[in-house]
Formats: C-alpha cells, structure tokens, sequence
DNA sequence: ATCGCGTGATTAATCGTTTAATCATGCGAT
DNA sequence: ATCGCATGATTAAACGATTAATCACGCGAT
C-alpha cells in the first residue's frame, strides 16, 4: 500500500536541500549542521512524513519485522504470548507477523519458511512438544523450557512446580496427584519435575497423563478423580488451569467441595482463573519479562549481524535465560481434611504414616 | 533480512536472457513463448527463487501484508479469531501483521496507524465495544455483528441468541436469567437480545450484567445465582462461556448441580467446553467462514483498488455479510427440575414481582 | 599565499522487481 | 518486393530510501 504520505524527496524540496540530507538528519548518521536537523525535523512532523518500509527494506536489508510462530495458535495461552511478544517488539519499532504451526512439524516447519520468505528480521518460535529447530538463516529466540537445550528464553517451570509444590505441602498434603496431558512436553514434564521434587520421604506422588488416557476413554472423558479421592489423594497439582478446570469440575460434580475435601492447583493463570468458585491457585509465568528479554536478544543480534556480510547460516541465537514464576495464591487450594490419613503409604516412608494423623 | 536466495538477475544470467523475461515468464504477464517459460520455471524452482517482497513491494506498492487489530489480545476468543484469519490469509498469499489494541480507544487508534504506517494492504478490525472505525486509508473489513452499520462481516449473535433460546425454551425452561458483561457490547447486546426474543407472553427473562455489579462490588465477586435459583430461575443464559464457567462453579459449590436443578448455556465454545463437568452447551461461530469472507473481501478491494490512482480517501470496505452460528449441544442444559413451576408468571409484568418466592 | 583539513551538504549508485516502451525478426498479404 | 503485423524478447525507467564518495568552502597554520 503506497501510503498517502509524503517522501523523503518532498521534504528535500520543501527546504531546498538533498533528500540525503534529509534521510542523515533524520537517521543522525551523516553530518548535518545542527539548525538543518531542526528544520527537517519541523517539516517532517509536519507533513507527517513516515519513511516507506519497502525503500528502507529493499535498500538495508531489514524489515523492521519479527515473525512469532506458535504451536497452537489456538492453545489458550498463546493470547499472553501474542500479547507480550506484541508489545515488546512494537515498542522496539518492530513488527509481528504471525504463523501457525497448527498440526504436524512439517507445517511448524512451512511456517517458519513462509516468515522467512518474507524477509523477516528474526523469528520468536515457541515449538512444538519435543521439536528442535533446526537452522534457519536469522537470528531465532525460542521460548520453550530452560531443560531445552540452545539458545531458549524461559520461565523457570521446573521452579514454579517446587512452588506449587510447597505450596501444597506446607498445607499439609501428603499425596498428590499430578495431572498433565503428554509427557513428551518438556514444560509439561519440567512442572510435572518440579512438583515431584518437593516431595521426598514420606509423601507420595503420582502422575496422571490425560492423552494417553483419552487415547482409549475418549475424548473428555472423565478423569476418575473421585476414587483417587478415595484412594487418598487430598491434591491435584495440574499441570495447566485448563486441567485444573477440568479436575475441578469433575471433583465438584461428585459432590467433592474444593478445596475442604481436595485441593486443586493450575498453571498459567489462565483468564478465567480468578473468576471460578473457587477461584483458581495456580502459577503464571512472567510472559512480559520473558518476552522483553526474547525481543532484546533479538534485536542484539539482528543489529550485530550486518558487519558479517557472509550470512552462511549463521543462526544468531538468544542467550539462555530462565525467569522465575509467581505463585498465586487463591481459594482452590487448602489444608487437606481432618480425618485424612487413612490410606498413607505403608512403604518407604514410615515416618509418613506418622506423620500425617489426627486432626 | 535479505534471504540467501537467488535474485531474479540470477535466474537471468544462468538462461541468458533479460531480467524482465524471467519476470514476465513467472508472472505470465508479458508476452513469453512456452519454452521459455517452462525453462524459467524450471531453473527459478532448482535455484529455490523466492522474490524479495521488498522490491516487489517498492514497485508495485503491495506489501502482502493484511493487519489484524485486537481490541484485548487477551480476549480467550482471540486464538480462534487469529488462526482463522491467519489461515485464510496465507492461503491467498498474504501475511498478517498484529496489533493490540488493549486499553482505551486511542490505543486502537494508535495500533492501526502502526499497522498503516508499515504499508499494510488492508485491515482486519476487531472492534473494541462500541468503537467506530474511522476512514483509514485502506481496505477495512470489520468483524463485529451484523448490527453494526457499515462494512462488518460478523456471526450472526441475534440468531445465535434465538438457538439458545428455543433450545432452553425446549427443554421447558419459563424463568431464565441473561448473563452478560457490559450492555455497551454491541455482539453482547444482540445475543441478549436473540434470547430473550423467543420468550414472550407467559415466560420471563431478566438480565445480569457482571461489570457494572463489579464496580460496587469487587471483582471475581460472587454472582448471587443461588438466590436467582431459589427465586424460581431455571436457566442461565449466558453471553459468553467465561459467564458460563463462573456460574456454573458458582452453582455447583452451592450444591446447585447442573443440569439437574439448574441450566446453564454459553457462547463461543472456548476450548475447555467440552471438558468440563458437565460439558458446556453453547453456541459457536464459524469463524473459518467468518475469516474466509473478511480476507476474500480485502483481497478482492485491494486487487480493485489499483486503477484509481487517486487513493484519496476511498476506504474499500467488505461488503456487510451475516454467518450463521451452530449450536452445540452438551451437558450442561436439560429440562428444569419437576416441582418446579411453581412459581410460573401470570400475567408479562406482574409475574416478576410474585414470581421470585420459595424454595 | 598556500596547503591541509574539518564541516556541511550534494551526487550518484544501489537494493530487486515490475512494466511501459522499444526493438528485432519472420511471415503472410498486397 | 514491400508493407504490416504478430511474436518474443530487451531496454530502461521507475519505486523510496540509504550511504559511500565527492565536492565546495572557509579557516588556521606553515
């Protein structure tokens, strides 16, 4: 779309100089005596001049754009992905175009290809469960998990599961219930981790995989949760708020009151987590530092790759970081019942049998 | 980011023959004979040719380049909206640029210019509650609702309402309580307003409005749905699945099992519908139609927009177009519980003064 | 007086593609 | 034999900005 504005060429005539005068003044590149930068300054913003991207693009090589390529652009989190990468990259000047990598790797793969193609500046790709990206010709920051190795901006999940975790120890709890979707994620597996972690002797953990479930049960089928109630379990760490829901849900419909009969976390502080009764613990990642330092590390490495002319592969990468998640502390999540440790391990921890009677 | 790839000159040289013919041939403009365009086509495919959107764009003043505005990217409905435009998009070869809108009307405003100042070919405007998209200077299409005046593709919300409603009139429901957020919603105004189309004479509907009771009393407070219950209300019609969650844990925790003793229906189908306990019936819009007509429009007022030079003005819009939305049936809404009409209205305005008594 | 140099601004080339205008050529019709 | 014309390909001029190279000029130092 040639905008209706003016070029650098009507600025140049309006003051009567060269249009490379102008382009210096307004770059503060060339020299340019200091009264001239003021006046081109003026008329610029009067006329209300903004620079074409296509000249710019096609002479310097950049396009000032930032391609976001996500794994499920349907995936409930990605709005504070989107939103976070969004505003750190505008508010470095860059633009977002966005690529769903919906379905296979291959489609991953073709949406990274469209970006490129269209001559983006750098790629932010959050990848599929268990993808490695391989080479593509740009700087990519890649949001993933730290346990992902190379060049990853993360939160710290693993960490934001020992929080979760002793968040619900210090309650009191003594055997949890983890429930995530697919083990193969790395998030996923490093929460999962996490929560584990916490629990040592004495307690007892175990983890409940909802797709290989479905794979038989069918889709949103129930999760049995009330006769791991049953069983003795008094907590659901989810892996994520929707599973979290979902647990709740069920448990609730069963007549089982969260958090006096069971407790429930999540993760994400998904939007309508504040807003459920009772409203949700969980844990959120802090996507606007994640994202800061995503879009910095790229624009570093967009900006220190012009000297080196040979772009041969050459995949400027980000610097690995991990940023730590926030618990919050809401009603789902609760000392377990009074008359509980009926069914405590036997096993192992003795002394948690001990441990965890009366009221 | 200039690709590694192969120029157009490149392709040139190596067959010996003009830039232009290689340019001509891939195009199919000019005048090539078939050979020649077969032996272009072939070597531009072995040497990987992709063109550089930056020449292309300087020329020919087409970036590709859709934008796509957000009034709240955070908006759980965005991922459906985002994936579907972005699909339609790239499958008629063009990219999207986002932008949020998030915060007040300035920000929108600021958001489109962005997107206008980085050479867009065209706008896809999600509408913040109320806003009135002013001329920009290219092609807008606006998804909003059908009562918006001007330009909008959008879902059918009104009839939508109407499925709800019949549904729920169906099932025997005569008392049913609207829950919405903000009556200033033009979409949520027009779901209300299909509902409560389909009761008449005989039954009665009133209506919540969340955000206005937030203001006095805090946000995430509770509803007062049990109380709703116990004045005879059978059903919980609400404007979005994000109403319907809240009510039903609200309902739940207080005992009120869903469906048996109280109905409730959403709209949307956000992605954890289905899982939770009772699954969520609600209505869905087909935002692949939706996304299918608001690129087609674009695509076909950028192509038209060309011939008049004079792009004064001329806001291109896409024509006004009404999709319908699909019902889906779930759990979460039966027939009322069997004692219950009790309190059934008498005459249209009386009614709601008796009707609200005993359990 | 001249040389050298710093300053401020200009020239001109370039990025890669498109496209109107031009040119060369061969062939059928007058 | 020549004119006209269709065909196939080439030339060259944009598009709008950036930037290396160049130029004009005045001033202080030799």
């Amino acid at each position: 779309m040639a905008r209706s504005g003016p070029k650098l060429t009507r600025i140049a005539r309006t003051l009567g100089v060269s249009a490379a005068t102008v382009s210096n003044a307004l770059s503060g590149k060339g020299r340019v005596s200091a009264e001239m930068v003021e006046k081109i300054r003026a008329t610029a913003a009067e006329l209300g001049y903004v620079p074409s991207q296509a000249g710019r693009a096609l002479r310097t090589g950049r396009t000032g754009v930032l391609g976001l390529v996500l794994p499920d652009i349907a995936n409930p989190l990605f709005p504070q992905i989107a939103q976070a990468i969004e505003l750190a990259a505008s508010s470095s000047g860059y633009g977002v175009l966005i690529a769903d990598s919906r379905g296979d790797v291959s489609t991953q793969t073709k949406a990274i290809e469209r970006l490129i193609d269209r001559d983006v500046d750098g790629l932010v790709i959050v990848p599929r469960r268990g993808t490695r990206i391989a080479d593509v010709g740009c700087p990519v920051a890649v949001i993933d998990t730290p346990s992902t190795p190379g060049n990853t901006v993360a939160a710290d999940h693993w960490g934001g599961g020992r929080q979760i975790g002793e968040h619900l120890k210090g309650l009191g709890h003594r055997r949890v219930l983890i429930i995530g979707n697919n083990p193969a994620s790395n998030v996923q597996n490093d929460r999962a981790g996490g929560i584990r972690s916490v629990f040592g002797e004495g307690y007892h953990t175990d983890t409940l995989w909802i797709e290989p479930l479905e794979k038989v049960a069918g889709k949103g089928c129930p999760l049995g949760l009330p006769e791991k109630v049953a069983e003795g379990y008094t907590a659901f760490a989810c892996i994520s708020d929707l599973h979290a829901l979902r647990a709740l849900t069920e448990l609730q419909r069963a007549g089982i009151n969260v958090p006096e009969k069971a407790s429930v976390t999540g993760f994400d502080d998904l939007i309508w987590a504040p807003v459920i009764t009772p409203a949700l613990t969980t844990a959120r990642m802090d996507m606007t530092e994640i994202a800061a330092i995503a879009v910095a590390a790229l624009v570093k490495a967009i900006s220190e790759r012009d000297p080196s002319d040979p772009e041969i592969g050459a995949p400027v990468t980000a610097e690995t970081s991990k940023v730590p998640m926030h618990l919050v502390v809401r009603q789902s999540a609760a000392a377990p019942p009074a008359g509980y440790p009926i069914h405590t391990p036997i096993t192992a921890a003795t002394s948690v049998t001990e441990g965890g009677h009366q009221p």
